[in-house]
DNA sequence: TTTTATTAAGCAATCGGTTGCATAACTATT
DNA sequence: AATAGTTATGCAACCGATTGCTTAATAAAA
């Protein structure tokens, strides 16, 4: 078994002091640039890798960021994954990822993980029944910059990175109300989260500006699970007069219940035009393809961890942002499409 | 901003030695019940966290393992993640996680990030033109256990954890055979990655075993995306005589063919019946939906870091082990049934 | 030539736990 | 009472990089 070279050992080989050797691997101006290159080749060739316990022992920083996420197993959590591994590899950041399963009280333990573990920062994502965020005290407290993303809190202390999804929920309702729908129901999920809160909000605002009722019995509140989705045809399949829109906060809800529906013979989008919302590429295979909100999660994910990681370098102010909105898009496709009209939005 | 709390701080408040507090805290048997839990409380009460670097640096060791697969963003590789961090996270590992994004060069640059950042263990998952392990020589010359899983290399240096893929091939195509196909195309990823040769073997063993002509032409070796579906069915509907039955070593691309094929008249499975792999989410939303090969994610994530994080407690020896072999699962649904028959298998 | 800048490098303390070895305070044995 | 054995605790070195302060050496200015 190899063993490990210090700088020490550098330091002897050529004949200058550990001080010295450890502000040339550090491209201190001090050093004199010859000097520097003797040092890093004789670094290289000694295979020497610098001892990250030692230095972050020394500099009191981790170059890690914590991640906590709702759920691993989702299509958009793992490209916004995806987008955060990227800039934080190439910024020279570790991830350390952790997942609550939608539970505050594991979200909680998650946290003191991190905390435990010395983040720099934190890049959050809220657990479905999180009230408040009292277990990242800790982090305030010692000056440990958070960002939240996609499943937020309307707060001041920290960032928060989203789509207007009242908006969003706003469009994808009056797409269906162009479409000719006049009994749209709206299935969702915990109103605790924004996302849900606030995509329900825009249904009901696009009903209002439409004059259409506003019914309690054409919003469900679930989980937004495949279960959720059959559960849903279930319930429609025993209205008295079903709807003739559905607007479904996830597209795997969304497409779920439509397959369970057309079980049932209803046909989409005739009797009931479906949105759903995520642009999961599951929306792309069921038949017909699935209306559907995108927006980008490797991008929030880029975003997220690069706004984080210009805040840790001093480059950005946290204070004085506090909200990042993307872009998203209404994608139309079939499953929305009554009598082959269009409407405004990108077909694909 | 609070200032942090160090043995040193406990030391004095309890009137003992730092040497006592550290071995209080870490429950040595040298250390007096009493003693152990006055320690024990005064740290709870003045807010005491372990410095994880000044440890590690002491004992050379990080409790941290090191996770590199292709992509993060498949269902699967999801399921596989969500359960290797359940087991770490309870056994007080953190995992560091990289993406090769199937790129043999990027994986040489993660294992180099990953050993400069002193992971005890690697867990890795091989990129689609990785061609051998000298890239990991590094970690094998210092010890550094490392265990390969589902797309492996055949190897004497690690534990590898995969299913049967040859035996799970072969199920799958007799299954098709059984149907009554006879003219099958195997649609496959690149074949130096084990999981996909091993399928293709399956294949053709089957195909032997039944008599059946082994015909060149009804083998396509993709990347397996989405693209690729939609491609392969091009390619089928320009065959003189297309295929009766399809074995698509990815349910994700099995999907997308399926819908191009039926949006060209084919009938599903009465013209051609298809079995995917993998068992995604996605193989229940297709209509009909989709017969697949399921095998379990998590579980395969929890047992390879569940071995890792034994051997690194010195519970089980990595090289006695060299194969873990995990069951598989024929889930047989209508995109495969011929005829109203059954044949042997599990209904879902 | 002396004084002042400038540049390059070293000294030594520091970060916060961990651990081999020594020691003190008891208890049990002879 | 003397010796051996136990149990509980402390001392001090150590892990390896970083950095404020000092110093030596050389160049520039007076």
């Amino acid at each position: 078994m190899e063993k490990e070279v210090t700088i020490y050992d550098i330091a002897k080989s050529v004949n200058l002091s550990p001080a010295t050797v450890s502000r040339a691997l550090n491209d201190h101006p001090a050093i004199n640039s010859n000097t520097k290159n003797r040092i890093a080749s004789m670094a290289e060739e000694m295979g020497y890798r610098s001892n990250m316990f030692a230095s972050n022992l020394r500099r009191q920083r981790t170059n890690t960021i914590g991640v906590i996420v709702p759920r691993l197993d989702s299509y958009f959590m793992a490209t916004v994954l995806a987008g955060m591994e990227k800039v934080a590899n190439e910024a020279n950041y570790n991830l350390i990822i952790s997942q609550s399963l939608e539970s505050g009280r594991k979200e909680v333990a998650n946290a003191k993980t991190m905390f435990d573990s010395r983040v720099d920062g934190l890049l959050v994502s809220l657990a479905s029944d999180t009230e408040n965020l009292d277990h990242f005290d800790t982090f305030f407290r010692r000056g440990i910059p958070m960002i939240l993303f996609d499943r937020v809190l309307p707060q001041k202390k920290c960032i928060n990175i989203v789509i207007d999804n009242v908006q969003a929920g706003y469009d994808a309702t009056s797409h269906l109300i162009g479409q000719g729908c006049r009994r749209i129901m709206h299935i969702t999920g915990n109103t605790k989260r924004n996302v849900y809160e606030d995509r329900l909000k825009g249904y009901k605002l696009a009903l209002l500006d439409h004059s259409l009722p506003n019914n309690d019995n054409l919003v469900r509140i679930t989980n937004l699970t495949r279960q959720a989705g059959l559960d849903s045809a279930d319930y429609i399949r025993q209205m008295p007069s079903p709807p003739d829109g559905l607007f479904v906060a996830s597209d795997f809800c969304a497409v779920s219940c439509m397959g369970a529906l057309k079980q049932m013979g209803f046909s989409i989008p005739n009797d009931i035009a479906v949105v759903g919302f995520n642009n999961d590429p599951v929306s792309q295979v069921i038949e017909p393809n699935l209306t559907t909100i995108h927006y980008p999660g490797q991008e929030m994910g880029e975003i997220a961890a690069q706004s984080l990681i210009s805040h840790l370098n001093g480059l950005l102010r946290i204070n004085t942002t506090n909200t990042i909105l993307l872009n998203y898009e209404l994608i139309i496709r079939n499953s929305s499409q009554l009598n082959g009209f269009a409407s405004a939005g990108r077909f694909v």
